[in-house]
DNA sequence: TAGATTGTTAATCGATTAACAATC
DNA sequence: TAGATTGTTAATCGATTAACAATC
């Protein structure tokens, strides 16, 4: 167990990563934490911080090689290895996330699109048959699955959740509106589209006060 | 300009206002800080103070009374009023947002989509026509519009965000992988899904550290 | 009234920022 | 070497938790 680091840095790695992609991109080949503070209006001080969680990735006088930082970032956040991912649940949100092919660059293959619905039974997604939910468990004995994105009615998330744990599946990207927290070894990801709604709407009535 | 209130605690809002709902549903009447904190996972004290951010909605020696405090926290999250949505960019992600029937009984009412490509002219998702985006100006002069979700390209995101500061919509609800924080007097709430997907996947990596 | 639980002040903890010595 | 900029320690700030008097 080492220095455990808290979930506030680790939320603004992957916006380090997308900005050292752009400057990538743009051919730069080096960059000083004064110069990407003033990007990313944070703190140089932030910056040094947060990467030094995880090591010296600059060198003094020079600053931080874009490239070299970019790698090193993709690897703290687990991207130099593919995962392979099921989708549980193939309604509007299931079907746009099993289309997304952004997902893919980042080393995330949708591997299993799962439904209870024998109307989608057969029918694909880019490709990817949609199995019935009673198929899981001899599909996730069959092909490495590293995460289950869950959207899927917030009655069926639980269960489903459970389930998946029992079969070995410990990571749960979780889009149904109730916390899957408090489960035996999962790791969950919570995303709550409403509650960012509902933020922005706050946003906006206190917005001039 | 009244005291400002923290991100912090307006994030933790609708999840006090998820936590009530389901209580009213199974016909709780009151309930304290104590008995809410050991259900949602958080201190007693964070409660009490986060509500009291906003006055006092709770009675010594009583608790908290849930249709009430629910009914406030509505209020507070602005709830109480309709929002008019429109989506723009009508690819999977667009579609599944306006077909997401639970915004709609939060109020978030979707009164337009807008896409560039001439193929969806005239096609409807939910009833709703989808526009081309070159209609957006003459449709804002018509039809009161509160917030535009962004499902676009990155590329596209920051330009159609300007446009819609200058046509007097100032709150986007930004799906494209790109910061619009800095621009004029909008209100911005970025939902940056793959960067929640790469810290579900450092989660992984780090679970057993 | 006695008991319960809030609202609020005070204490603690953690995260952010500032400063600077180390070093390329 | 001199200048630049990191890595890291120290100071500050803000958010969370604890404590308790107020009060229903």
């Amino acid at each position: 167990m080492e220095k455990e680091i808290s979930q506030a840095v680790i939320r603004r790695m992957p916006r380090y990563y997308r900005y050292l992609g752009e400057l990538l991109d743009a051919g730069v080949e080096r960059i000083s934490s004064n110069e990407l503070s003033s990007k990313m209006h944070v703190t140089a001080s932030q910056i040094r911080q947060d990467l030094n969680n995880f090591g010296g990735f600059g060198q003094q006088g020079y600053g931080y090689n874009v490239q070299y930082l970019y790698d090193e970032i993709g690897k703290i956040l687990g991207l130099n290895e593919t995962h392979n991912v099921i989708v549980i649940g193939i309604g509007n949100l299931g079907q746009a996330i099993a289309n997304y092919v952004k997902f893919e660059k980042l080393g995330f293959r949708i591997v299993g699109l799962f439904d209870v619905n024998p109307a989608l039974k057969g029918k694909t997604v880019r490709g990817i048959p949609i199995c019935m939910l009673d198929e899981l468990p001899e599909f996730v004995k069959n092909t490495k699955v590293d995460i289950a994105a869950l959207t899927l009615p917030k009655q069926n998330a639980e269960s489903t959740a459970q389930q998946l744990a029992s079969l070995g599946v410990h990571a749960i990207w979780n889009f149904a509106h109730v916390d899957l927290d408090d489960i035996d070894g999962l790791v969950v990801e919570n995303v709550h589209l409403s509650d960012s709604l509902m933020q922005l709407s706050y946003n906006i009535a206190n917005h001039n006060k």
